[in-house]
DNA sequence: GTCTATACCAAGATAGAC
DNA sequence: GTCTATCTTGGTATAGAC
């Protein structure tokens, strides 16, 4: 295969595997399975476990700029806060994309990532008011509920939909029209640790 | 020391830890110095580190509500869901409480961390919904409003806020009038790793 | 470009003294 | 109740073959 295919074969699947466990608790063995290859493979390939987490994140912000940006520029008669969300919640098809973000929006008292998060989550906020138009308030109101469905994911609350009447409220909230999407997004191949 | 004033202090201690490095990232080591005593000895009081962080959950979660129930009891004029989010940016001022359950909250993959996390936020919900009688949204506004103030701290945000006029924003926007709590949560003893 | 073998280290946990 | 010393494991990273 090609490096640069492999190259990113191994972010997809790195997001995954930084999802579901963060930036510490993940190993790169964990990683090279996801990816079949070798875990000193993937060392070799970025350099350091950090290096490739990096690189995620790099990959996980690019895609959900473009994706919100493709949102707004598809005119319609929906407002285009509605749009954003509706794209944002389209964003939990990538498995482990909005979860590998928020895990490291967790890490900034990382000398390394905690400056690389900051100005990931910066630079969204500047597309919400300059791009995409929207007021101060209207920015807020997007990004705490994308922080929100956020945690939703990370914390697998749909693994409780069925048995929990408050899990349910609070998924039906946070997702409303796409409730699907974050049960898939949890659903399969969660069982494993 | 009494074997309980030793518990609290190092489990204050381990909430702090735990917030900056997250369960996994911190290490049983810098409990214990933060606690001032030996690394063993935190293993042994507590079993283990994952005991020990389910711990530190229990008292935040359990600070936390009685921290809004206290809210909601105290009567005034003003409504209630501004009570509430008052109270919980007060929560600021004990050092790493939000930030441990915020990484509580994204290791929902965790067999036996992610089930006590679901059912802390869970127990949070229900009392919105419930003792405190809010509706639907209202308690999924707050949650919302909460997790962007979770996100913030956990990020850093405040490490901007002197260079950067988005992360102003955003931290104006996150905490209003309370900001200087904000400010001083990442400002002290936020040089080192 | 990709693997096997392995060096090396950090960190959780245990044993046992005081 | 608290410490020092240490065992043990798991995981990143390196060396080097194919």
């Amino acid at each position: 295969m090609r490096s640069q295919d492999r190259r990113e074969s191994i972010i997809a699947a790195a997001t995954e595997v930084f999802g579901r466990y963060g930036f510490v608790g993940a190993t790169t063995d964990q990683v090279a399975q996801a990816a079949g290859v070798s875990q000193p493979y993937v060392v070799r390939m970025f350099g350091s476990k950090q290096r490739l987490f990096l690189d995620v994140l790099d990959r996980d912000v690019t895609l959900l700029l473009a994706t919100l940006r493709e949102a707004i520029h598809h005119d319609s008669e929906v407002p285009i806060s509605c749009r954003l969300e509706l794209a944002y919640r389209g964003l939990l098809a990538d498995r482990g994309l909005l979860s590998s973000l928020m895990h490291a929006f967790v890490l900034g008292a990382d000398p390394v990532i905690g400056p690389v998060a900051r100005s990931s989550f910066i630079a969204v906020h500047t597309f919400l008011r300059t791009e995409a138009g929207l007021s101060i308030d209207e920015a807020q109101a997007f990004l705490a509920a994308g922080m929100m469905t956020n945690t939703m994911i990370g914390i697998r609350m749909a693994d409780e939909y069925e048995s929990n009447t408050a899990a349910r409220e609070l998924l039906e909230g946070a997702f409303s029209d796409s409730l699907e999407y974050a049960l898939a997004a949890n659903g399969t191949g969660g069982g494993e640790a």
